[in-house]
DNA sequence: CGAGTCTTTGATGCATATCAAGCTTAGTGG
DNA sequence: CCACTAAGCTTGATATGCATCAAAGACTCG
């Protein structure tokens, strides 16, 4: 178990937390400094499909440093909702109220890192590291706005316009992040998970995907997807004063 | 402006508030004393109908003190969605991120108060007021699972079972702030608000209220209804394992 | 090269939306 | 007290978006 500050020139794992971070609000060199430091423990692999129990007596946190989460319920006759996705940068909380919580899968490889301590340092010591606090608290606000989307979504909106909606929301998460850029984004989701995030069946995502790409809006292969039309995406939405800008301004 | 404490026999704004932190975890005499203490501010009554504004700028939180107030969407073609409902207890917090945000109406007549020391109270000071800090914690747990399961509502299940879970969840908040018996709850929703709820049109909203009805399951009508059966309503929503127990058990 | 996992396509059926109208209730003013 | 109105509830007829079923291509991997 080595020190995150050991390590030199392989990809730190706290790195898509920062950029996260940074892109809600400046967080300064002590604010990074603080989170290097609260990730001490050693990093945890494990494999795609791979059901992540949550420990909800302990509160327990995890950072998802690489890979793609996803947390959902799945009925009892099969039908499967996923709830929300869990991308690198974000932190992962067991809901921990009483019995049967939401379960949470690995959807690709994912290594993740205890984020107990990162927990806690934000919600206990009042004053110190402001800024850090006011970027974390946007970077909450943001996630239960997703939660509010997604409803949205769900409750009102036609196969394409969800479609549409959603992969404008992936999009913007991964600007943020760094990684995606000019439409270009990284999506490792079958269209299976696609549909079950979407509230949809899985040929009838297929049929949505396929008009998205007949209308030049959105080239979809799994793994790599490119938002060929951003504004044009934005109106597929119908997003008109509904939960803010999905494009991304420049931070 | 007078100090709650100051208050005798009409009922205390904060009571609503109390009795649901108690159902979460024990608060004692001095965290009773603590919840008082931090609503100072007048009470502001609104009509029923009126849109609340939520400064976002000012992370501005309320305390629902009485009547229900509904969080959502308004798309531009007139659909509109629903994606919480706020009950007296309940505190509201302006999501405050970007542009368009959730909007909030008024269902019914409603009293609110200023809540900023309250949510500040609760977020900063570490240690002290501890089983406070814990009742407050579950009850926010509660909070987002509930999102979770709105999200579920209406991505997997049909009408019908959307309906009874959605029923069972409100009757299931009502016990816990002390309004619901044995099922027979308080319902201030009329139909269309309730389809606004659960994403369907309000023809097939009555339709499937019917339905449930014929079944002897719920006698609903606006204002009362009568969760006539919890036991057949648990089966028809189709909760087995899933999102934790919607059934209360004794606090 | 075979086996499994994904994607695609077509055919059919159902759940729910939409449209249109009548009904019930409560409130309002003459 | 009785029109009159407006809001909500109810019902029927029709339309459609999406699910479901079934089977056949593509891809990937050992």
């Amino acid at each position: 178990m080595k020190n995150q500050s050991d390590i030199g020139l392989e990809a730190r794992l706290t790195a898509p937390l920062e950029r996260m971070l940074a892109s809600f609000a400046p967080v300064g060199i002590e604010g990074t400094a603080l989170i290097r430091s609260s990730f001490t423990s050693a990093p945890q692999q494990q494999p795609s499909g791979a059901a992540i129990p949550m420990d909800p007596e302990r509160n327990q946190a995890r950072l998802v440093a690489s890979g793609w989460i996803a947390r959902g319920a799945m009925l009892n006759d099969g039908r499967r909702q996923i709830v929300g996705l869990s991308l690198p940068g974000d932190v992962i909380v067991a809901s921990g109220s009483v019995d049967a919580d939401l379960q949470v899968w690995a959807l690709t490889e994912i290594v993740t890192v205890d984020a107990t301590a990162f927990w806690t340092m934000l919600s206990e010591p009042g004053a110190l590291a402001s800024p850090l606090k006011e970027a974390w608290r946007r970077c909450r606000t943001a996630e239960r706005l997703r939660m509010a989307r997604q409803v949205i979504r769900l409750g009102r909106l036609n196969a394409y316009e969800r479609t549409a909606h959603l992969l404008l929301e992936l999009h913007e998460r991964q600007v943020r992040l760094g990684s995606a850029r000019n439409g270009a984004l990284h999506l490792p989701l079958t269209q299976d998970v696609l549909a079950d995030i979407l509230g949809l069946s899985a040929v009838h995502m297929n049929r949505t995907l396929q008009q998205l790409r007949r209308n030049v809006l959105v080239d979809y292969r799994t793994g790599r997807t490119v938002l060929q039309d951003l504004p044009g995406l934005v109106q597929a939405a119908n997003l008109s004063a509904v939960c803010g800008p999905l494009i991304p301004a420049p931070f």
